[in-house]
RNA sequence: GCCGAGGUGGCCCAACUGGCAGAGGCGGUGCCCUUAAAAGGCAUGCAGGUGUGGGUUCGAAUCCCACCCUCGGCACCA
C-alpha cells in the first residue's frame, strides 16, 4: 500500500502556537475522510487472481465470513455488533500475516420487499436497492474492511441464474422433486413454509398460525444426507448449542418396523417403534387420520369424513391440549401375542413420521398413556422397575399410575422374554422379528425433506417448464436465468407471478416444443439463495460457472463464520446440505461449508429485546453521529465477550470516548514534545513503561487470539494508564513514543480510524493496518525476584520476597524468618506445600 | 418436561491447567479548571468474599453432588 498522507489535513493545520487550545479529539471530523478513502481506493480488496485460484499456503489464506444482511432498512445494532466483532477478527488476522477473503453481499430476495410493494406501491427492486445503498453507506462509515470488489446481490439475475442452475443440478441428481404432501400454509404470507420456518405452530416471519394442507410442492431431498449431517457435526468447531439444535432437529432414532395384520386378514399395517421390547404391552393400535388404509376402508363414511375435517382444522396448540381419537370398526392383530386389539385413528399420530401408524403401549409411552386414560383402554404392565443396581422394585400398578414408566426394568408378561432387561429384550425381539419375517430393524429421522417452493414473486423462479406430454422439463442452461418480469402487479390476491397475464404462457416445451407448456410459477425459498452464496464470492461476476471449482477447493470451508444463532437449524443446516450435495456432484471438494462458527450475543436494552414499539430502540446512527464509529465499535467489543448479550443500558459510549480522547491527547502531547524537544522520562519510569508495553502485547495478543476483545481492550486501557502515569510530569522520550506506537498498533483492529490518524500524525510510514502484529520483548517480563504468598492452613499470613525459582528450602527459611508468619507456626508443621514463585502453605496441627 | 448457558463489589464485567478475589469500565464521593454548567483533569474501593447447602483438597469462584433463581432453545417424532 502506498504511503498514506495524514488522513485529514489535520497534521498540516496543527497549531504551532503553544498558547492555543490543544486540538480536541473530534471523530466526526477525522473518520469520514478516512472511510471515503478506503472505499475509493478499495483498500481491503483481494487481488482477483488470488481469489479465483486456489491460494498458496505461503499466503496463509483465511476465509472469514459474516452472515450477509437482509436489506430491510438501515443497519441495526445487531448488525453493528456482528460486523464489529468480525472486523476486529479480520483486521487482526491481516496484521498477523494472513491473506483474508472478507466479502460482503446482500440477501436481497424476500417477502418484506413484496409487502412494501403491496402496501405502499413500492417497486420491490427499487425498494431493495435503496435499502442496500443505505446499509452500504453505514457499513463503510463504520470502517468495516470488506472487499468491495466481490459484492453480490441474490436478487441480481447474474446471481440467481446460478441459484437456478443449482436447482437444476439437484433436479438432475434426483435431489429436487415435486410431490403432494401435507404442508405448512401461512395464511398471512400466502405461501407454504418449510418445517424449519414454523415455530410453535406459527409462521416464523408472520406469526400467523399455520395450516396443514395437502399441496404439490418442490422439495430438496435433504433427508438423504441425514446421517452425514449428523455425523459431520463432530468434526466442526461450532457452539454446542447449535450442534445440539441440529442433532435434535435431525432426530435420529433406532428401532424397528413391524407388520401388524388386521384381524380380518385384509390388510397388513407397518408400524415404526423405538421400543419393540414393549410389544407385549401393545393394547391398542393407532393410525394417523390420513393413513391410506384407513381412508380406503372408511371411504364414503360421513361420520369419519367429519372426524377428518375436524382434525385437520385443529392447530398444533389444540392438538397438544387433548388427543382426539376415532374408534375404527376393525381390529388389528398383535403378531407376538396373537391378540386382536382395538384400532383408532388419532391426530397424535403423524402421517409424515415413521409409517403413520403405531402400536400403542400405554405403560411405557406417555402419549399412549394419556390416550388410554382418556379412552379407558387397558394399560398392561410388561415391565418391572429395577433400581440402578439391578435390584427388583415393586411391580407397576396401572390402577394407581399417573404417568407412563420410562425407567429401567425387566420384562414381565412378555412370554419368552420375561426376565430380560429391556435393552436386551429390544435386541432379541428385533432379531426374532427379522427371523419371522414380520419386519426389520430401522433407523428413522425427525428431519423432513426441505420444502423449497414459495407462492411468492420476489425470488428466483423455479426453472422448470410443465408440459402435458413431457412432464417436468428443466429450462435449458443456455436459457438461464429465467428472469422475473418487471411488471408484476402486487395488488392481486395470491401470487403475482402466477397471475401475470403472459409470463407463464410465453414458453414452449424445450423437449417436444409444445406451445401449451407453462412455466412453474413458484419461486425458491430465500434460504436457497443463501445456501450457496459463500461459494459465489469467489467469482461473483462469472458468467461461465457458478464458482471456480479449483479455488473453492483451496478457500473452503470458510475458516470462521460469524452470525446470529437464529439460523441454527435453517441457513446453517441447508448450507451444509448444499455443500455435501455439490461435493457429490464434483463441484466442490469440501465436506462442510463452515469450519468454525461464532454466534454473537444479542444487543438488548434493560433486559429486553429492542423494538420500536417498546420505545427502547437504539440505532447505530445515533451512536456514531455522537461519538464516532470507533467509539461505537470499542463500546460493543468492550461490553462483553462476543457470544454474550450486550445490555445497552449497562454500557457507556461516553466512557469509551473518554478513553479514546485520552489516547488522542497523549499522542498529540508526544508529537509536540518531539517537535519541541521536550524532556524524556527517567530511566526507572522508562523501564516500568517498557514492561507495561511488553505485558500489554502478551496479554492483548492472547485475548485477540481467543477473540476476547473485552479483556483485550481492558489491557489496552491499562497500557494507556501506564503511559499516563509515565508522562504525568510532561516528559516523553523514546519509551513513551514506543509505547504509543504499540498501543496504536494493538488498538487498530478495534478503532481503525483513530489509530490510522494518529499513526500518520506521528510520522510513521504507511498505514497502521499494514503493520505486522507487535512481538513482545518477553525478557522484560522475567523478574529476578518474586513475591511469594505465605499461608498457614490455607489462610494468608504473610508475603515474602525471594529470588525467582527459589527452591522449597530457601522459601521456607525466608518464610519462617518472617514475624507475621512465625507467629502462626506454634503447632506441629505436618506438611509444607510449595508452588514455586507463587505460594508456600504450612499445614499446622493443633 | 427435556437440553444448553449463566448467577462474583451499587451496576457491567475479569480471574491461565484449583493457588493473594478483583484487571478494566460505569456509577458515587472529594478536589482542580470554569462567571456557571457541560466537557475535561486529579484523587478515592466507596467495602463485598463469588446464588444456597453439602463434599473432595493443604488450599475451591474454579472440581463433584443436590437444590434455588435467571436467560435462551426444543417440546405429541412413536
Amino acid at each position: 500500500m502506498s504511503n498514506v498522507p495524514a488522513a485529514t489535513d489535520g497534521a498540516a493545520t496543527a497549531p504551532a502556537d503553544p498558547a492555543a487550545e490543544p486540538e480536541r479529539y473530534d471523530p466526526l471530523a477525522i473518520e469520514p475522510p478516512i472511510a471515503e478513502r478506503w472505499a475509493r481506493e478499495r483498500t481491503y480488496s483481494l487481488p482477483e487472481e488470488l481469489r479465483r485460484n486456489a491460494p498458496a499456503e505461503a499466503d496463509a489464506p483465511y476465509y472469514a465470513l459474516t452472515m450477509f444482511p437482509y436489506p430491510s432498512g438501515d443497519l441495526h445494532m445487531g448488525h453493528a455488533e456482528i460486523f464489529t466483532i468480525h472486523d476486529a477478527l479480520v483486521r487482526h488476522l491481516r496484521m498477523t500475516g494472513h491473506r483474508v477473503l472478507n466479502p460482503i453481499g446482500w440477501d436481497a430476495f424476500g417477502l418484506p420487499a413484496e409487502n412494501a410493494a403491496r402496501n405502499r406501491g413500492a417497486d420491490p427492486k427499487a425498494w431493495t436497492y435503496a435499502n442496500i445503498e443505505e446499509q452500504r453507506s453505514t457499513i463503510q462509515r463504520l470502517g468495516y474492511s470488506f472487499d468491495w470488489d466481490t459484492v453480490l446481490y441474490t436478487c441480481d439475475p447474474a446471481y440467481y441464474a446460478w441459484t437456478q442452475w443449482l436447482f437444476l443440478e439437484l433436479f438432475g441428481a434426483g435431489l429436487a422433486y415435486r410431490r403432494e404432501a401435507l404442508v405448512n400454509w401461512d395464511p398471512v404470507d400466502q405461501t407454504v413454509l418449510a418445517n424449519e420456518q414454523v415455530v410453535d405452530g406459527r409462521g416464523e416471519r408472520s406469526g400467523a398460525i399455520v395450516e396443514r394442507v395437502p399441496r404439490t410442492q418442490w422439495f430438496f431431498r435433504i433427508t438423504d444426507y441425514a446421517d452425514e449431517l449428523l455425523d459431520g457435526l463432530d468434526a466442526i468447531d461450532w457452539p454446542d448449542r447449535v450442534k445440539n439444535a441440529q442433532r435434535a432437529w435431525i432426530g435420529r432414532s433406532e428401532g424397528a418396523e413391524i407388520t401388524f395384520p388386521t384381524a380380518d386378514g385384509q390388510d397388513e399395517v407397518l408400524v415404526y417403534t423405538t421400543r419393540p421390547d414393549t410389544i407385549f404391552g401393545a393394547t391398542y393400535f393407532v393410525f394417523a387420520p390420513e393413513h391410506p388404509i384407513v381412508t380406503r376402508r372408511m371411504a364414503g363414511d360421513a361420520d369419519y369424513d367429519a372426524f377428518l375435517a375436524e382434525v385437520s382444522r385443529r392447530s398444533d396448540v389444540e392438538r397438544q391440549a387433548g388427543k382426539t381419537g376415532y374408534r375404527l370398526p376393525f381390529e388389528v392383530t398383535n403378531p407376538f401375542t396373537g391378540e386382536d386389539i382395538p384400532a383408532f385413528a388419532a391426530d397424535y399420530v403423524l402421517m409424515e413420521y415413521g409409517t403413520g401408524a403405531i402400536m400403542a403401549v400405554p405403560i411405557a409411552d406417555q402419549r399412549d398413556f394419556d390416550f388410554a386414560r382418556q379412552h379407558d383402554l387397558e394399560i398392561r404392565p410388561i415391565i418391572r422397575p429395577t433400581a440402578e443396581d439391578g435390584q427388583l422394585l415393586d411391580e407397576l400398578d396401572p390402577a394407581t399410575m399417573t404417568e407412563a414408566y420410562l425407567g429401567d426394568g425387566v420384562m414381565v408378561n412378555s412370554g419368552d422374554y420375561d426376565g430380560l432387561a429391556w435393552p436386551e429384550a429390544k435386541a432379541r425381539i428385533i432379531a426374532d422379528v427379522e427371523t419371522k419375517g414380520w419386519g426389520t430393524a430401522k433407523v428413522n429421522y425427525r428431519l423432513r425433506d426441505w420444502l423449497v417452493s414459495r407462492q411468492r414473486s420476489w425470488g428466483p423462479p423455479i426453472p422448470i417448464i410443465h408440459c402435458a406430454s413431457c412432464g417436468e422439463v428443466p429450462v435449458p442452461l443456455e436459457d438461464l436465468p429465467v428472469e422475473l418480469p418487471d411488471d408484476l402487479d402486487f395488488q392481486v390476491q395470491g401470487s403475482p407471478l402466477d397471475q401475470h397475464p403472459t409470463w407463464k404462457y410465453d414458453v414452449a416445451c424445450p423437449s417436444c416444443g409444445d406451445e401449451d407448456a407453462t412455466r412453474d410459477v413458484d419461486t425458491l425459498d430465500t434460504f436457497v439463495d443463501s445456501s450457496w452464496y459463500f461459494l459465489r464470492f469467489l467469482s461473483p461476476t462469472d458468467t461461465e460457472q457458478a464458482w471456480p471449482v479449483e479455488a473453492a477447493g483451496g478457500w473452503l470451508p470458510v475458516e470462521q463464520y460469524t452470525g446470529g444463532v437464529e439460523h441454527a437449524v435453517l441457513h446453517l443446516l441447508y448450507s451444509r446440505f448444499v455443500v455435501k450435495a455439490m461435493r457429490d456432484r464434483g463441484h466442490v471438494a469440501a465436506d462442510e461449508p463452515f469450519q468454525a462458527l461464532l454466534n454473537q450475543g444479542q444487543v438488548i436494552m434493560d433486559g429486553a429485546s429492542m423494538s420500536k414499539s417498546k420505545g427502547n430502540l437504539v440505532v447505530p446512527g445515533e451512536v456514531y453521529e455522537t461519538y464516532g464509529a470507533d467509539a461505537l465499535r470499542a463500546t460493543m467489543l468492550f461490553a462483553s465477550a462476543p457470544e454474550d448479550d450486550i445490555d445497552w443500558a449497562d454500557v457507556s459510549p461516553t466512557g469509551i470516548h473518554k478513553w479514546l480522547s485520552r489516547i488522542w491527547r497523549l499522542t498529540l502531547e508526544q508529537i509536540a514534545r518531539e517537535t519541541d524537544g521536550g524532556p524524556a522520562i527517567d530511566a526507572d519510569a522508562a523501564a516500568t513503561l517498557d514492561r507495561a508495553v511488553a505485558g500489554a502485547i502478551v496479554g492483548a495478543s492472547e485475548d485477540y487470539e481467543a477473540r476476547k476483545y473485552n479483556t483485550a481492550i481492558a489491557k489496552l486501557m491499562t497500557l494507556t494508564n501506564a503511559v499516563l502515569d509515565a508522562t504525568r510530569q510532561g516528559q516523553g522520550g523514546p519509551s513513551v513514543r514506543s509505547a504509543l506506537d504499540h498501543l496504536l498498533t494493538l488498538l487498530a483492529p478495534v478503532a481503525p480510524f483513530l489509530t490510522e490518524e494518529l499513526w500518520s500524525r506521528l510520522g510513521n510510514e504507511g498505514s497502521v493496518h499494514d503493520q505486522p502484529w507487535p512481538q513482545a520483548d518477553t525478557a522484560l517480563l522475567v523478574d529476578d525476584e518474586v513475591e511469594l504468598i505465605v499461608q498457614v492452613n490455607g489462610k494468608l499470613r504473610g508475603r515474602i520476597t525471594v529470588s525467582a525459582g527459589a527452591d522449597q528450602a530457601a522459601a521456607e527459611a525466608a518464610a519462617r524468618a518472617d514475624d507475621a508468619v512465625a507467629r502462626h507456626l506454634d503447632g506441629d508443621v505436618v506438611k509444607v506445600v510449595h508452588v514455586p514463585d507463587k505460594l508456600l502453605n504450612f499445614v499446622v496441627k493443633g
